[in-house]
DNA sequence: TATAATGTCTCTAGTAGCTATAGCTTCAAG
DNA sequence: CTTGAAGCTATAGCTACTAGAGACATTATA
């Protein structure tokens, strides 16, 4: 039996994290200590290194959730589990694209060596959409 | 003069997002029509492109309000502009590594070829952080 | 000029995923 | 038995918007 505390340093989750994922339904309210504090299984501190992992990995609370589902069934087919992190895979792409290309443009613009704002090339190139390189 | 739609239209920013900005205090209060409507005029349209523009870039609320303000000041030095950027390109970098990592992990992981959840990489991954090749 | 269609107004609440605070109670060590 | 750490609930706040309701304004057409 673990107290909240306990679990929340095993895990790497925030006490109020724990509290707010069982508000959300994503662990099971735990049994209570006579003084109506939580005592977490060994189970629950199973369920919560899942969800502590997954969102390391990016997947959203839905996303968890349909993954913690099908981990409670392992004869099912996981076909659903491979279509939810391959989109999450596709998101991830996407969003790599997108800052790469902030990054080239924010490397660009803060080569500036400009004194004041009125030359800088950071200011000008905000307030003059035309001045990009790259489309965003 | 431009009406709030025209505005939109012409800045690519959402109507309730421009009336979100001026709540913020990011753009200033237009004048108003007789029917109380907003109307904007070249100025305000400027100021929209620059904070659309510093949004675009991924620039925060916050630092577009302190790059508006030196981009009023042009005779001011340029520093605190650079330091803004090049705070937020590092920030870029670190998502674009943190975003790498998870890209390599999910990918690794998606290439499961079971059938079933007990089998799944997937989810056998998700369960136990031991499996995972990265840090994160 | 009347009317219909579109545009705009304010206000409130909701989104994701937590985090912080206040004021209280319980637990464990000495 | 006391004291300090840990835990409890409930509420509000964070970022950057977005959505909806219900009323009013403006514009285009008949």
């Amino acid at each position: 039996m673990f107290s909240i505390g306990q679990l929340s340093k095993r895990t790497g989750v925030k006490i109020p994290t724990i509290r707010y994922y069982e508000q959300m339904g994503l662990i099971d309210a735990p049994e209570r200590s006579e003084g109506n504090q939580r005592r977490y299984s060994k189970d629950g501190l199973g369920r919560l290194s899942f969800i502590r992992h997954s969102r390391d990995l990016g997947f959203s609370i839905e996303d968890i959730r349909g993954l913690l589902d099908l981990s409670q069934h392992p004869e099912k087919p996981c076909q659903d589990a491979h279509s939810i992190a391959a989109t999450h895979l596709k998101d991830v792409e996407t969003r790599i694209a997108k800052l790469r290309r902030l990054e080239r443009e924010l490397k660009r613009i803060t080569q500036c060596d400009a004194d004041n704002v009125a030359d800088c090339a950071v200011i000008e190139t905000l307030a003059d959409h035309g001045l990009c390189e790259t489309e965003h």
